[in-house]
DNA sequence: CCGGCGGTATCAGTTTAAAG
DNA sequence: CTTTAAACTGATACCGCCGG
């Protein structure tokens, strides 16, 4: 069974930063946010930067929800770009969690590198006939642009001919991975995000998680300095209990197909909300 | 001559505008 | 108001120009 791997056509970081700003300033605002974009590449036409790369490039990244209006970031997208308020090297950090996830999850190739000891056109060209793709030229673009991704972001390195997981480096990202240090704070943020979301919409105690998660995983970093992901955020809440005899969490369906839904046993859900009984 | 950037053709759905 | 046409949108595969 070969692995499906989609296209990135927009796959230069520094670029894919650029435009992640540009969507965190004009969330939910189509002109202004194409403008934006199509400024980075000075004038070039919408349909083929906008459209055919930039949007199912970040699409296929999981770095933004919603269709034409309702184009935004997604959480991940968000906290990439709040990484970058910081520092380059920090919203390199957070790109490197969240490709580094999709990896191990999805793609595999640096466990499939660290397993080999090819130089690098072998390594390529036993990468490619691992993926399914509608033709060879195809799955090479689409192992070239995974690959230049992940030395862009320092995971894979040029050592003479040969390329290499950078270990050390790896290790800190899965170190940024790993959700089980951060449990015991996640319930305490949690709450408190879920409060303050509950004032902001007026007492209104049904809160988005798309939303949620973006408002968790920015308390997170900001305030501690530490990445957590999407996923992280969701294996931490479904690790909660949902019932205690100080509150009750309850799930609310959503009602057509939607992105990015919370996923808990075996349905997937779109607003959470708390029956606090004390 | 090669390959990367990005242009293009195309498609299936939608949405909007124009025409009747 | 209804029908018809045009434009828009997101996505995909493949192509071609240009610089090194």
């Amino acid at each position: 069974m070969k692995k499906k791997i989609d296209l990135i056509k927009e796959y230069r970081i520094q670029k894919l930063f650029r435009i992640l700003e540009c969507f965190e300033k004009y969330p939910f605002n189509r002109d202004s946010l194409r403008e934006c974009v199509l400024e980075l590449y000075n004038g070039k036409s919408e349909k083929s930067i906008f459209r055919g790369m930039v949007i199912s490039s970040l699409r296929h990244l999981g770095l933004i929800l919603g269709y034409d209006l309702d184009l935004r970031l997604s959480a991940n997208g968000n906290l990439i770009v709040a990484a970058l308020r910081k520092s380059k090297e920090e919203g390199l950090r957070a790109f490197r969690a969240i490709l580094t996830e999709i990896d191990h999850h999805e793609i595999m190739i640096l466990k499939m590198i660290a397993r080999k000891n090819l130089d690098f056109d072998n390594l390529k060209m036993s990468l490619v006939k691992k993926i399914q793709a509608p033709s060879e030229k195809q799955a090479k673009e689409r192992i070239n642009h995974w690959v230049s991704m992940l030395m862009q972001i320092g995971l894979l390195v040029k050592e003479n001919e040969k390329i290499v997981v950078a270990e050390t480096l790896l290790s800190k990202v899965e170190k940024d991975l790993d959700s089980s240090v951060k449990k015991d704070i996640f319930e305490k943020i949690f709450f408190e995000t879920y409060n303050s979301i509950f004032k902001k919409q007026e007492n209104i105690p049904i809160v988005d998680i798309p939303e949620i998660r973006t408002e968790v995983m920015t308390a997170f970093y900001i305030k501690y300095n530490l990445i957590v992901t999407e996923k992280q955020v969701d294996d931490m809440l479904r690790a909660m209990k949902f019932t205690t005899d100080e509150y009750i969490i309850s799930l609310g369906r959503a009602m057509g197909a939607e992105e990015k839904l919370f996923k808990y046993e075996r349905d997937y859900y779109r607003t959470i909300s708390v029956r606090f009984l004390k």
